[in-house]
DNA sequence: AGTATCTCCTGCGTGC
DNA sequence: TGCACGCAGGAGATAC
């Protein structure tokens, strides 16, 4: 399940292999992702270069002269390399290929179709999707001191607040579970209580865990690939997430699990106030 | 405006 | 063995 790490690692494996080639063809074999890819990307991107490949959030930015293809992996999605000559056959649910005139393809495996291929003209940023995004969490831009204004007045628990992407983005819910742990604050409170200290080391815990993820190259969950096609290798502890009932790493109490926003939360009523 | 809930989808684990 | 069911999850859309 891509979260921030995953799309990075997945952005640094696949970049270069592709930046400054021309697009040979896009294959689609199934449009009916999150939203429909548009009919006519095949033929707006054919014969263009790849100028860069960046992120923001959770999206894939590949920029060519006339706009942007906007990818994101959604839940269950992947990108992979396929080396020029290597013909792997077509697995079930690889819905689209993208295909570089040096022979690359790069291919997309999306089960749950929870992904996203979109065309964006000029000015990205001002594209929909991008425009109401929060601070990217590892810039400067993302500070104790915006966390601290931002949540002031706000009733909505901590946890879905951060989450939230019009706040900051890329905090998904394994990453938010593990870094409220580290910062010993408890996931329900209401975000404009929290202290300026508690401010200032939850910023500092989020940076950490997605930085220290991103090093290792993604998470171990099950159905994340990595650029290079080889299975995810990152094996960073998890403190908290996927261990309810279990003992705290801390304190040895056992770990309450209860559901936010239909999501698993999952926390140490001893560690975090 | 802020907040909570719903929704898209498939694979997997569980219980009968 | 097979079925029904619940759950997982990003984040936009919708409803208060």
């Amino acid at each position: 399940m891509p979260e921030l790490p995953e799309v990075e690692t997945t952005r640094r494996g696949i970049a270069p292999h592709i930046v400054g080639e021309k697009v040979a063809k896009l294959v689609v074999r199934n449009d009916r992702l999150r939203w429909p890819i548009p009919k006519d990307l095949a033929s707006t991107i054919k014969g263009e270069q790849l100028r860069s490949l960046t992120r923001r959030g959770k999206y894939l930015l590949l920029e060519f002269d006339a706009g942007y293809v906007l990818w994101h992996l959604g839940m269950s999605g992947s990108l992979r390399v396929l080396p020029p000559g290597q013909q792997a056959s077509v697995q079930t649910h690889e819905h689209v290929d993208l295909c570089m005139a040096n022979g690359v393809v790069l291919r997309f495996h999306d089960p749950r179709r929870f992904g996203a291929v979109l065309w964006a003209s000029h000015p990205v940023f001002e594209h929909d999707l991008l425009s109401h995004l929060g601070p990217e969490p590892l810039s400067e831009d993302f500070d104790w001191q915006y966390l601290y204004q931002k949540s002031r007045k706000r009733k909505q628990p901590i946890k879905t607040f951060v989450m939230d992407s019009k706040v900051v983005v890329g905090v998904g819910n394994i990453y938010a579970n593990e870094a409220l742990f580290a910062a010993g604050i408890r996931p329900t409170k209401p975000a404009g209580k929290l202290t300026k200290a508690q401010a200032e080391i939850l910023v500092e815990e989020i940076k950490k865990v997605l930085a220290r993820a991103i090093e290792q190259g993604g998470t171990t969950l099950k159905d994340f690939i990595g650029g290079d096609g080889k299975p995810g290798y990152f094996a960073q502890q998890l403190n908290v997430y996927g261990r309810g009932n279990e003992p705290c790493v801390n304190c040895q109490k056992p770990l309450k699990e209860i559901r936010m926003g239909n999501r698993t939360t999952v926390y140490c009523s001893q560690c975090q106030s």
